[in-house]
DNA sequence: GTAATGCTTCCCATGATGGTAAGGTCAAGG
DNA sequence: CCTTGACCTTACCATCATGGGAAGCATTAC
């Protein structure tokens, strides 16, 4: 099958199989005479592997450790978990941060009219800090 | 004063002080004779609005927004306002989005038992598929 | 007067993705 | 047999915000 139905298949796009090739994440496919690439089925469900874990929010990088424990069969099924664990917990932090934006953010929003007149302690809170007459004067 | 102290005064890098100057996010300063950038006080301040801006999440080009707000006396704070909501939703559709990844994956963690064994449902629905049907399923 | 910072510009890299352009290949239909 | 259109190839460029580094001046400290 070439990259074309191999991307629909996989539901990775034709550009990032070849980008996926091109940084090692995956081995690249034979090719036909005219240098199309090949897929097996077996390259497409590999591929359906990758994409769900992109959908998991794993950076290449793990999915390249993911891929490699997937084909061990004398895998630990703990290295797995483990790796499950930190993408959560990097999962988390990023939601705390998140959420901590908001808060502020709708506290400053909540505080504010929002009508025509200018008045408004979002700019004010932005804008606040102190006027640093001197940090280092020259 | 200095790019170096105005970085330090603000908490926007020199190098983050210069890519804002060239993409007009921020006026070009004046010059010492020698080239160097000279920042007032008022520019500290408003690198510190756009730090600020920056910490809670806005994009540059939001940025550029909330700054011709901040310098328009004539503002309407509903303006300001519908900004910050457009942001906070953003956020939110954010976490929503990594607070689902985050339960799918714990999910698939918490079916892993963790120990030395190869068997792993992580690894198990990653690699799910159509394709895999001809596999017999455990 | 020299050494150590600090400033300047310019280029490169990130991570994951999309876009485009120039050119080769293949299959279907007249 | 030839055209047409869909598909493939590689090779760049762009994103977004940030950091790193080099080469060359300027200023400051001692």
């Amino acid at each position: 099958m070439n990259i074309g139905d191999a991307a629909k298949a996989s539901g990775v796009s034709a550009k990032m199989i070849r980008y996926y090739e091109s940084t090692g994440l995956i081995p690249a496919p034979g090719r036909t005479g005219a240098g199309y690439r090949v897929y097996s089925d077996s390259d497409v469900q590999m591929l359906r592997f990758v994409r769900r874990s992109r959908d998991l929010g794993f950076p290449v990088e793990k999915i390249a450790d993911l891929l490699a424990l997937w084909r061990d069969r004398s895998r630990h099924s703990a290295d797995v978990k483990r790796l499950a664990q930190d993408q959560i917990d990097g999962l988390e932090r990023k939601i705390t941060e998140l959420q901590a934006m908001k808060e502020t953010l709708q506290h400053l929003a909540d505080a504010c009219c929002g009508d025509h007149r200018p008045d408004c302690p979002i700019l004010a809170d932005l804008g606040k800090g102190p006027i640093l007459s001197k940090v280092s004067p020259r």
